[in-house]
DNA sequence: CAGATAATGAGAACGGTTACAATTTGGTAT
DNA sequence: ATACCAAATTGTAACCGTTCTCATTATCTG
């Protein structure tokens, strides 16, 4: 399961991955598809984004840590980023705000050069 | 409609914004909400962001143009927050990597000092 | 092997959203 | 005022991704 989401370069979905095993030939269950990733997610083995229509896309990432990504809108492939500034300027405005338990989502997206046109 | 938006501190979901109006004694239609606010959003009337189980939820901002958010988990109470210097890198990020139409979500979020505890 | 335990998965249920057909509303011409 | 038409509104059904249920299947343990 782990290595069909690294085969992939974009984000897939929980239905896309579920028809990719089926059709090499693994017999798995959708729901079973969801627990994996579910836990996959929790345990920040894969990292989870949702699309604008509210649809959970899922990829296993190179980078181990946090950062975030520059992706496709149209074919998805993705490129992971990272700058301390930002996560630094993120962290200092929520704190001076009187915040604590600081999280912070960033996305970038656009078409990539192939796309393009 | 906007205005019951506008009363409101934090986000909103469609159905908090419906259940709002009906207390309020207007006679209007879940799909007349769900409608509206599409149109809002579309015309950048209203912010749109997607919470981590998908749900879609509505703010009438303060500022007009564009900017991003440092939210409470907890309440949903709002700030407004941009920055130069990030709108630039994101920007500058993405054309290097050779992208067009570029665009970006940040989201910030947090417990307030309110709520924590 | 027997029994206990955990993982699996087909299908039902769920919740937010959208599509649709019917009704209401509002304006314009007669 | 009345007839007519177009646009807006609405309840409800359909939709779709996700989660739940629980019977079945696999895995472990002694
Ligand atoms: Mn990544
Ligand atoms: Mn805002
Ligand atoms: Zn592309
Ligand atoms: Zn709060």
């Amino acid at each position: 399961m782990l290595e069909a989401l690294e085969a992939s370069d974009g984000f897939l979905s929980a239905q896309q991955l579920h028809a990719t095993l089926r059709e090499q030939g693994q017999r798995v269950g959708l729901a079973t598809v969801y627990n994996r990733l579910r836990i996959l997610a929790d345990t920040h083995q894969v990292d989870v984004l949702r699309t604008e229509s509210g649809e959970a896309l899922y990829r296993r990432c190179g980078a181990q840590g946090h950062h975030h990504h520059l992706r496709c809108r149209r074919c998805g492939s993705v490129q992971e980023v990272e700058s301390a500034e930002v996560e630094a300027w993120a962290h200092s405005l929520a704190k001076k705000a009187g915040f604590s338990d600081i999280s912070h989502t960033i996305e970038i997206t656009g078409l990539c050069e192939k796309c393009h046109g």
